[in-house]
DNA sequence: CTGTTAGCGCATTCAG
DNA sequence: CTGAATGCGCTAACAG
């Protein structure tokens, strides 16, 4: 059986105060009574059971993450910067995979409640506003992570997307690009960052003189991409575009290939640009030009804002926390 | 505050025994008192304290999970299969990505160890024998997944890999193709599947009274890559072979980018198929012919597995369990 | 510096 | 059917 402090306490012949003590180092113990303790502990490989421990400190040391699907490589990424810096800071992540029910992220809040999570990372696509009402009433404090949805009332670090689509596309006008088309995504639009990335898009063109296109795709699948084409392939095919932005790498990826099936090639025929920066877009070729959204930051940024919080025990501020993007400069879009 | 079983039993006008009754139905309670009980708790939104709970049953429903990188796909992807069926039976999952750090894996043992996880899962593509000997030591029961290695003496749930390079040797066979080289990962190979699967492959050659001929690679990196493409590439241009089988999704991508770069294209001059069958394998163009190993499957076998094991409280046999494959036929191989 | 005592919140005997 | 009492393993006053 596995031993206890009593045991420790029983074979070093001083009361379980003194073990205590030791093992937490809260208070003087003689030279002599914490040699014979610590030679207890080493002769019965003893570990305090931390959950005794948690019962009575009130310190779980649990930071329950919920996220929409683990599979998913830019919630993998985010979760990467939360279990590091977690840890780094004594934090373990109790992990859970919505696949975006949000009943089942209701249940999970209160799962996560009586484990007596410290707080709480949100990391979705998809935007849950009953989960953080619920979350607010639990009194537990939480960190939004959403790539899509423009977070309000509710403390998140993301990007400034704004300024991400605008640097992009100063860039790709910089290459000698005039031609530039946005493919944007319409899903939701009123609430999601996309109405942002269009516009620092916009900003950007019409500074230099150019005329924006926007043009929509209802979503990022291979279907999409195809519908997309459909629309701009005769544009593309008289050189209407020089360049196409694309609001997703996967989407952007979905249209290279897309454009390739069509004996169009990239980035000879037209640029085409991502945005996200995922593994993912140095691995097709050509490789991807991108934006690269620091999902680890992102992530770890969410929980030493959280942890900051839990520890000094104050209020949770409900504020956003903006991180810059990078410029990946790959070979889909060529200078002209 | 939260309330706690007390207030609850104050509340209703009964003791706490009988509140603990009616939550965990353990017991008669009569009905009336079963209905105070449950207004009391309607009332003061009470939620059990897990961790008190766990203190006294001695269950504390957590799986530690302990991964190589979460940032990995097929790490990604067992987890799910872990996550969900773990959910599934009320365990919660415990992370911690090791980023191939030994020793921090045994930290991660004892620390689970501490927080009473009924169990551990493993996913990695590295090896780590004291680990394995640590818990057993810890006598907490653990599986094994892990895609590279042969692994023994422990539980674990794996592909025969000799039976998947057969298959799909014998699937290329079938296609016409008779110069067919298999590319291997030579790091290890005395402890890793490669031998087996270079088995399979040589098998469905011999079978059928073709040459087989293994091209050893020293990693899965584009040099890696384009260090095997500088070996092949004349035999290539001559014709020496029809197909390349390559170990892994992403080595087969690479030669892919790599054979394209030297204008021989895929699949009309040589065709290639991967192994894994990730979400990369079917983005890429051609679309990649691989094998699928069921990622999420063996994560979802391997903790019933080991929850079976805890839930009977019978000792975890150390045995193997194998899972089917599919060959998944794609665009990267064509009929001659 | 040290031991005794009193809980943390809950499940579970054991008497009624 | 019910309540009082005990203890899970540990920390934290409190009194020496």
């Amino acid at each position: 059986m596995t031993s206890t402090i009593k045991d420790v306490a029983k074979m070093a012949d001083v009361s379980i105060s003194t073990v205590s003590r030791v093992i937490n180092d809260s208070k003087p113990v003689s030279p002599e009574a914490r040699r014979r303790v610590l030679h207890a502990i080493e002769v019965l490989d003893y570990k305090p059971n931390e959950v005794a421990r948690s019962l009575v400190t009130k310190k779980s040391n649990l930071i329950g993450v919920i996220v929409n699907d683990i599979g998913n490589t830019y919630v993998a990424q985010v979760l990467r910067g939360v279990e590091e810096i977690g840890r780094m800071f004594n934090y373990d992540i109790l992990l859970s995979s919505s696949y975006g029910d949000l009943d089942v992220e209701m249940k999970f809040a209160n799962l996560f409640s009586q484990k007596q999570v410290e707080g709480i990372i949100l990391i979705s696509d998809i935007l849950n506003e009953r989960l953080m009402f619920k979350l607010d009433e639990l009194m537990i404090p939480y960190v939004v992570i959403n790539r899509f949805y423009n977070i309000e009332d509710a403390a998140t670090v993301t990007i400034n997307n704004k300024n991400a689509t605008y640097k992009m596309t100063q860039y790709l006008i910089d290459e000698g690009h005039e031609k530039i088309g946005y493919v944007a995504l319409r899903k939701d639009m009123d609430r999601t960052n996309e109405t942002y990335k269009i516009k620092g898009y916009k900003e950007a063109m019409r500074q230099c003189n150019l005329k924006p296109h926007v043009i929509y795709s209802e979503g990022l699948g291979r279907e999409d991409a195809l519908d997309v084409m459909e629309d701009i392939l005769d544009d593309v095919k008289d050189g209407k575009y020089t360049a196409l932005f694309c609001t997703q790498d996967i989407l952007a990826i979905h249209i290279m290939n897309e454009l390739s099936d069509q004996g169009i090639r990239v980035p000879e025929d037209v640029s085409v640009c991502g945005f996200g920066g995922t593994s993912l877009s140095e691995i097709v070729r050509p490789t991807l030009t991108t934006v690269k959204e620091p999902f680890y930051d992102i992530g770890a940024v969410a929980i030493r804002k959280l942890l900051k919080s839990v520890e000094e025990k104050e209020e949770l501020k409900k504020d956003t926390v903006f991180l810059p993007v990078e410029i990946l400069k790959r070979n889909s879009v060529r200078s002209l």
